[in-house]
RNA sequence: GCCCGGGUGGCGGAACGGCAUACGCGGCCGACUUAAAAUCGGCUGUCCGCAAGGGCAUGUGGGUUCGAGUCCCACCCCGGGCACCA
């Protein structure tokens, strides 16, 4: 045995053959079972070539909660699916031809291989892809659900299209006017989609934000996003027309500094408005460029306010002041009503535009302790705004000029969200065709239940070209239609592939339901998910869409009450980087995870990116790092089968003697087990957890000659339960060997308080604060006996001479602090 | 501009207001070996000193405290998010 070798190649195929063979990580829905229940789950993978290292770190986090979980004894739902949908797949058809399904089918195929490789402890038996007839029959199910009650629509709006992708985009999707995907300027188009109302959740999306245990920042940028904002409709009329133009402010109290009001360039009554006043020209001139202009272009917000006069009037209803109204694109359709009030005293936009427009500037809040500056968007008490209000603090005044507005029927108390509803549909192939079908008599006709799934067909050109491909399918296009039976067209869209990672998670619950999306029941025994991990650049799109597809589904009464949130804790893992920058394929930095468990195993691979540092940070691959780990794994081998082949069967009991180094190996072991534990429950502190197996296993080689084998198989063995949850194979192996026992059958390790104590301890000796000396003191010892300890030691007896003791702090069990003078 | 993170050895990182630098990497020295690999052991913040020992170090500057990497104030740098949202 001298020459063993620890042979990860050889021991992991071993045990994962025992874990799929027995079915280990299944676990049945059953109400009458003991004990709690968790559901830790990953974000599901999109399936695409093979997996990358980002996958590897997701799912050795999830399986170490996993196995912690079931191990301090709760029943475990951690399953696998797929996100099969999507652009990828359907672009690779584009230019090979062959069909998305088997493209993504080869990917799944790798994807699965390599997760059984990897250990990964997964309830196999739920396994399915998005793209399954037999589960995207449910995803438009749930799209009938919400159809019914209105919270799925079109209407006809200024959508986001991307030119690359041939399609819309929704909001969420465009990130700097770009989409998000394809990088490419997206162009504003006037389209009739298909819309889910999560709008109209806005507040309960926010509000519920408080019962959930998320990461702070992600939070954060679901609040950003959402955007309330809380201020008051105001009706501005223009007499000359006879309209009444209501704007959105959140600063009502300003409203007798307005001394302008400016409207969008896509404001519908612009051009009407300058018809016949002598600007027209100019109207027409200013508004064509703008509506031209890129929307990254006209977004800057260093660019200068542009803008022309419309040469018309409104009233402000407070004063009944006439005020000069501006188109400017400063000013965005898309939020509030397209048309604002200006308070160029105190909005640095406003004061920007009156500044390069020569327009009057008037104070109307007061700086109390400010140099008069302007604009000025602090707060204070009012000016200038008529006997009621001067004097009073703007706050204060606020409720009462909207209170003032509402009894003279000039305005409102009102909310306004940045959020807009969400553009579900997509002129793509690889996606679920829209259950709706289009009949001239009858309108938006849904698909009876009955007949779904609607099956997505076959076509022969997957590229879009302004339509979505399925409309050259005819046969499947046109059927009769459900209401009336006369010809009807289907919806050719299919759905925003954020649609089926939407609900996935509750499909798990009852994967295998053909009856039903999933029994109520079986939702109640797991859902919400307790551990929900994943990356953050997930922070917005996938978390909030799940967030309002779920809070949908519980109002319709799919869902157990108590279901308003999917995932009750939330861990956003850090990318793994190389060289300071993301690994990708055209940087030449890519490590791949089939290369490094070739090399070092599944456990070396697993336990080394949980070791690399915290893991909700980016954090840098490093060869050599892989290294330091793999070699540990192996110490911890070789001493586990040194001692399994030595005398002393896997019964022989604990040593009888505890003193001397056993006791110190003995107390180590009790000390790691009590820090893993700590440092799992919880705090995701992977790399400090297995810091600290390294430290015991370290304490068992240096006292390998002086302690007893019954304590270094424990030491051993403790390793070996300790380091399961991040290296499943080789815990399992060395545990085994020790004890003939399996390791995952067993509980998580208990340390012993008694074996946490010690009978002394190391005593700090300080002087003003600086460490001066250490030495052994009684753990019973009480305050003057540690002062008394602490005056004799040598190197402080040395310094107190000719100094007065002003007083001494003492920390009993830790130090003693003498303040000299 | 606003909102989050974060700045600690040569590197990744550790540290309930109480021994800064755990653990790992790298480096140096040694053991084993004919040799190498593998493995094992020791040393490794920095400066002064033969040594004992001491000075200085957690982005910068202040403060609170017996005691600050940790708390407070101001600032600098890096990363991320949001950004003409009225």
């Amino acid at each position: 045995m001298a020459d063993a070798r620890y042979d990860p190649q050889e021991i992991e195929p071993r045990w994962q053959e025992v874990w799929a063979r027995e079915r280990t990580w299944e676990v049945p829905n059953d109400p009458t079972a003991a004990g709690d229940s968790s559901y830790v789950l990953e974000m599901l993978p999109y399936p695409s070539g093979e997996p990358h290292i980002g996958h590897l770190k997701v799912y050795s986090v999830g399986d170490a909660i996993a196995h912690f979980h079931r191990r301090t004894g709760r029943r475990v739902l951690h399953p696998m699916g797929y996100d099969a949908f999507g652009l990828p797949a359907e672009n690779h058809a584009i230019k090979t031809g062959r069909h998305p399904r088997e493209s993504t089918d080869a990917a799944i195929v790798e994807f699965q291989r390599q997760f059984r490789r990897w250990g990964i402890s997964i309830d196999w038996s739920r396994e399915f892809g998005t793209h399954e007839p037999r589960v995207y029959r449910w995803t438009q199910w749930i799209f009938l659900e919400l159809f019914k009650r209105g919270l799925a629509y079109q209407k006809e709006a200024a959508v986001n299209w991307d030119p690359v992708e041939e399609t819309v985009l929704a909001n969420e999707q465009v990130v700097d006017g770009r989409g998000e995907r394809s990088g490419a300027l997206v162009e504003l188009r006037q389209l009739t989609q298909w819309f889910f109302a999560i709008t109209r959740y806005a507040d309960r999306l926010l509000a519920d934000l408080d019962t959930i245990h998320w990461p702070e920042h992600v939070k954060t940028m679901q609040r950003n996003w959402i955007g309330r904002s809380q201020g008051a409709e105001v009706i501005f009329g223009c007499q000359s027309l006879g309209v009444d133009y209501p704007v959105f402010t959140t600063r009502p109290d300003t409203l007798f500094g307005a001394t302008f009001f400016v409207m969008a360039p896509e404001h519908p009554d612009v051009l009407r408005l300058a018809a016949g006043t002598g600007n027209e020209g100019a109207v027409r001139d200013y508004v064509n460029r703008a509506l031209a202009a890129d929307t990254q272009e006209r977004g800057d917000v260093l660019k200068p306010k542009t803008g022309v006069a419309l040469g018309r009037t409104v009233t402000n209803p407070v004063n009944g002041e006439e005020l000069p109204m501006y188109v400017a694109d400063y000013v965005l359709m898309e939020y509030g009503t397209g048309a604002i009030m200006a308070v160029p005293a105190h909005d640095e936009r406003d004061f920007a535009f009156a500044a390069a427009h020569g327009l009057e500037i008037r104070r109307v809040v007061e700086d109390p302790d400010g140099d008069g500056e302007l604009p000025y968007t602090g707060d204070g008490p009012l000016t200038r705004c008529g006997p009621e209000f001067d004097g009073t603090p703007n706050r204060e005044a606020l409720p009462e000029i909207v209170a003032w507005l509402e009894r003279e029927a000039k305005g409102r108390a009102s909310v306004n969200y940045r959020l807009r509803d969400w553009l579900i549909s997509r002129q793509r192939y690889w996606g679920t065709p829209i259950p709706i079908i289009h009949c001239p008599r009858c309108g938006a006709v849904p698909v009876p239940e009955d007949d779904l799934p609607v099956l997505l067909p076959d076509v022969a050109d997957y590229k879009p070209r302004g339509r979505s491909p399925l409309a050259a399918a005819e046969d499947w296009v046109h059927v009769a239609c459900p209401a009336c039976g006369g010809p009807a067209d289907r919806e050719t869209d299919t759905m925003d592939t954020f649609v089926d990672s939407s609900w996935y998670f509750l499909r798990y619950c009852d994967a295998a339901n053909d009856e039903a999306a999933w029994d109520q029941a079986a939702i109640d025994q797991w859902m919400p998910v307790d551990q929900y991990i994943g990356g953050v650049e997930h922070a917005i799109l996938h978390l909030l869409y799940a967030r309002f597809i779920t809070k949908a589904l519980a109002d319709s009464g799919l869902l157990p009450a108590h279901v308003q949130e999917p995932f009750a804790d939330l861990f956003t893992q850090g990318m793994i980087l190389r060289d300071g920058e993301k690994m990708s394929k055209s940087r030449g930095n890519v490590v791949s995870p089939q290369t490094i468990v070739d090399r070092y195993g599944a456990d070396t691979a697993r336990a080394y990116i949980l070791f690399i540092g915290p893991p909700d940070q980016d954090a840098d691959w490093s060869d050599t790092g892989v290294e330091g780990v793999h070699r540990f794994l192996g110490r911890l081998w070789r001493m586990a089968s040194e001692l399994a082949a030595a005398a002393g069967g896997p019964d022989e009991p604990p040593p009888a003697d505890h003193g001397g180094p056993d006791l110190e190996l003995l107390r180590k072991a009790h000390w790691a087990i009590a820090k893993v534990t700590y440092d799992l429950d919880g705090r995701f502190s992977f790399n400090t957890a297995i810091a600290a197996v390294m430290e015991l296993l370290g304490v068992a080689s240096r006292l390998r000659d002086e302690t007893s084998p019954g304590a270094r198989r424990f030491a051993t063995a403790t390793a070996a339960s300790l380091i399961f949850p991040f290296a499943p194979h080789l815990g399992a192996e060395a545990y085994h060997l020790l004890t003939g026992r399996r390791v995952w059958e067993e509980p998580w390790p208990v340390a012993d308080p008694a074996m946490l104590e010690r009978d002394t301890f190391e005593l700090v000796c300080q002087i003003n604060g600086k460490l001066r000396d250490r030495v052994e003191a009684p753990s019973s010892a009480g305050p003057d006996e540690l002062e008394a300890l602490c005056r004799a030691a040598p190197n402080i007896q040395a310094r107190l001479d000719g100094q007065t003791l002003v007083k001494a702090i003492v920390v009993p069990g830790k130090l003693v602090n003498l303040v000299v003078r």
